[in-house]
DNA sequence: AAATATAAAAATGTATACATTTTATAGCAT
DNA sequence: ATGCTATAAAATGTATACATTTTTATATTT
């Protein structure tokens, strides 16, 4: 999944979007992209047809793409959303959790805890991997699609609220939690620490943006 | 949105899956496709893309994708997400339904009544119409989005258990007591009937699908 | 006969060229 | 001036041609 060419046409567009280098709220035109990336606009509409399902790019009218502006209520549906089905997966998952699975989840918690300084993107994706091991458990496929679509969307809102210090460490305390609880079977516990988990993110995430206009 | 010379290229196709035209479980091959619907592989990939994001097509193995075989798990995953999802688009908009809205919606109920003998897919216009144009009251557009999404992967299913000779009549006579409910603004009534709504239409599906295999 | 290396074929990815559709502009009429 | 039509420009959609990758088949070696 990384050999395509245009894997890295997909990654540095995608970056671009995310440091605001391309114009918010206008349409982009295939032709400047294509002069811009240096390649011809038959891979950059893939591209923009991709990142379109992805969320990060929207359709500006009746033709073509723009970036879209961050936005409150958007991110407020994202991480409700998700509030709702993560802790299904952590429901189907729960019967099934190893010893080896938690340790897997926990390894990942460690690297944060280890590496005081990690990129903003570095810690959002040990973040989504040990949610998301402990889904892949669950073994519910069109579900976990669904979530890993979610949290794909909200990619361009994260860095806001884990700008935050405190949230670092609050996050982490958080999912130490869950493990626990899962450790002791107690899935309606590690369901309610999930769902408060997610809704307090979306919370601060929602009045930054809120605050910011 | 229906003027794109490729529109009709991705109703043919999305018809000939339906239909089991298409082999299940093997790769498409994109030349093959070119030779059978007349067009260059350009609009093929576009569609094929297209499609892999409606749920339609997934992924066969690293390259190219396939038709794959319906599944009873998925159809439990999406008529679950859509049990959690939706009650919440009636939720917020409960509060902003007009006599307007509310009528908008009978509409298409006595559209289905009134034509006894409507296709499956005709049938299921009208039903999702029906929802749908409630749902937009509530102004989430990213929430009703994921839904409408959740709707389209469920394409593929239906017309298993609209089948059903009494699924029809006692599917209509929920989506009255819902607007019922709505019209006295009995908010959580409202969405207990939709809740009740979804699961029965998605037990009767699994149970049909795990029946024929 | 099994395994591996190598060449041929097939399939996908991308560039260029062309066609069609949209959008902008200029000229004309009211 | 304002609005409308016709024309030009620009943008997207699609076909063909080429490049690269992947797969298959064949031949050779152990």
């Amino acid at each position: 999944m990384t050999k395509q060419p245009a894997q890295q046409l997909y990654m540095q567009i995608k970056l671009d979007i995310r440091d605001n280098k391309l114009p918010i709220g206008e349409p982009l035109k295939q032709q400047a992209l294509s002069e811009r990336y240096q390649v011809s606009r038959i891979p950059i509409r893939d591209v923009l047809q991709r990142l379109k399902n992805e969320g990060w790019l929207k359709v500006s009218g009746k033709r073509g793409v723009m970036v879209p502006a961050l936005n409150a209520t958007e991110a407020e549906d994202l991480y409700m959303m998700r509030m709702y089905l993560e802790p299904l997966l952590i429901e189907y998952a729960s019967g099934k959790i190893s010893q080896q699975d938690l340790g897997k989840a926990a390894d990942f918690l460690v690297a944060i805890d280890e590496n005081p300084n990690l990129s903003i993107q570095e810690h959002g994706e040990l973040n989504w991997q040990f949610h998301a091991c402990l889904y892949a458990v669950a073994e519910r496929q069109t579900l976990f699609e669904t979530v890993s679509s979610l949290h794909q969307q909200c990619g361009r809102y994260i860095g806001f609220h884990t700008k935050d210090l405190d949230y670092k460490s609050t996050s982490q305390e958080e999912h130490y939690a869950m493990l626990q609880a899962l450790r002791e079977r107690d899935t309606a516990l590690a369901k309610q620490i999930l769902r408060v988990h997610i809704s307090q993110a979306g919370e601060q995430l929602t009045q930054y943006l809120q605050n910011s206009n």
